[in-house]
DNA sequence: TCCGAAGTTTGTCAAAGGGCAACGTTCATG
DNA sequence: CATGAACGTTGCCCTTTGACAAACTTCGGA
């Protein structure tokens, strides 16, 4: 395999302040791989052998229940740190990564956890800061689940992602992932009816624009106030 | 104010595998405090300059939404640390802790957090497993409240509460710390009105038994198959 | 280029459960 | 022991939204 390049890694919050060797070193441990969209990573439940560092693409992580039905609990940028399991001194993943869009991920395996934590503090930071950024975030998708009504949560979700990962087009946000209706039901709690009908509503109101895996958010503020509204 | 006792932190987790001297340094920076029922310990948005370990009693950890309401994370057991947002990086306190039953807690300023995460593994393992494992439970409801509807997340969260901190008795487990209908609905995202009327209808065929703050669950397994049936 | 799979839309219907209202019960406190 | 506040119960109505069904569209691969 051809050596992975440091620019990979210098800039990205983990590995800032480390030298060129450092770098070097890391890279040296990483294999680098390529996800289709839709391959699994790594699978609830398993043996967490692996971390992995997101260079490019998207990542669904989600979580099944005993009766099979599945919950997305968030996604993954490029940049991000992922399958940290072992910070939680976890033996195995407790959720399931799937590659939303094609993906490019960085993996070493779970042994050189202690060493990274000790070697470079900068890494062990920014490992903790990650997972406490998850558990807020997911908190409060609890929250919203506990405490809004279905069109609420379907348009802060929508809005959540196009704040995180959307780009700009002409006509406005666009999410930067494939995404179904399906897809943004599992992440709210409801059914890939009513969120068909809520985005098509939208749309007529010109608050939202969509085709097939797609959706732009045209008129951001509106979905604001729809996420708000108590009424 | 009296010494604390050595015996007080002897078996609890964190300071397991510690020497005496280990364990009397540390108690010699701790602060003991009673809370009453209802009291705050630490609200959500303050800055985070303590943290805690629950001695006795229970204590209730929320968040409240922009718009007032307030939904119920998890509750704290006796002997479990707490307040340790500086585990994940920080600044200020990501929900509001109440006591839920008169409680006691020792707490330490947060500077002293760097210096025992450096000086006792045990302390920094057992940390980080606790966030771990409250992850994994926030996760668990955040899925409950996205796939199961009230009557069967109203049965798992008072089995859960039994099983995570019940006392058995005669008429079977009871939940050990004072709890209202508002209380539950604020787990499970519903109202007081259907709580009422779940655990009313529950008494009549003998599944729990409830006075005012107090639900006692006299037949587990009947309510383990409500938590699941999906009809 | 055709076909099947995956994704989307829309209609109808019924049930769950929230909102509102009123009243009952328990408890702490002066 | 009287009073009010906190907690709990129950009835009724109505909206939200899930369930079911059917058809349509888009896309990738044979």
């Amino acid at each position: 395999m051809a050596k992975l390049d440091e620019s990979l890694l210098t800039g990205l919050p983990p590995f800032s302040q480390l030298e060129r060797p450092q770098i070097r070193a890391i890279l040296d441990e990483a294999i680098s791989r390529r996800y289709d969209e839709g391959k699994a990573i790594f699978r609830e439940g398993f043996d967490a052998d692996h971390f992995f560092l997101l260079l490019d693409g998207f990542v669904r992580v989600s979580r099944a229940t005993e009766t099979g039905e599945q919950v997305i609990v968030l996604h993954i940028s490029p940049g991000q740190l992922f399958g940290i399991a072992r910070a939680l001194q976890r033996e195995t993943y407790p959720a399931t990564a799937i590659a939303a869009a094609e993906s490019i991920v960085l993996s070493w395996p779970m042994r050189l956890w202690g060493p990274f934590i000790d070697s470079y503090p900068s890494f062990a930071a920014e490992s903790y800061k990650t997972v406490g950024l998850r558990l807020g975030e997911i908190q409060a998708s609890l929250t919203e689940m506990a405490t809004k009504a279905v069109e609420q949560r379907v348009a802060a979700t929508v809005l959540r992602m196009a704040n995180q990962s959307g780009r700009k087009t002409e006509d406005g946000i666009e999410i930067a992932f494939p995404i179904t209706r399906e897809n943004i039901a599992d992440m709210t709690g409801t059914t890939l009816h009513t969120v068909s009908r809520l985005l098509s509503g939208w749309q007529k109101q010109g608050i939202v624009k969509s085709t097939r895996k797609h959706v732009v958010v045209t008129d951001p503020h509106r979905l604001v106030v729809l996420s708000q509204s108590n009424s």
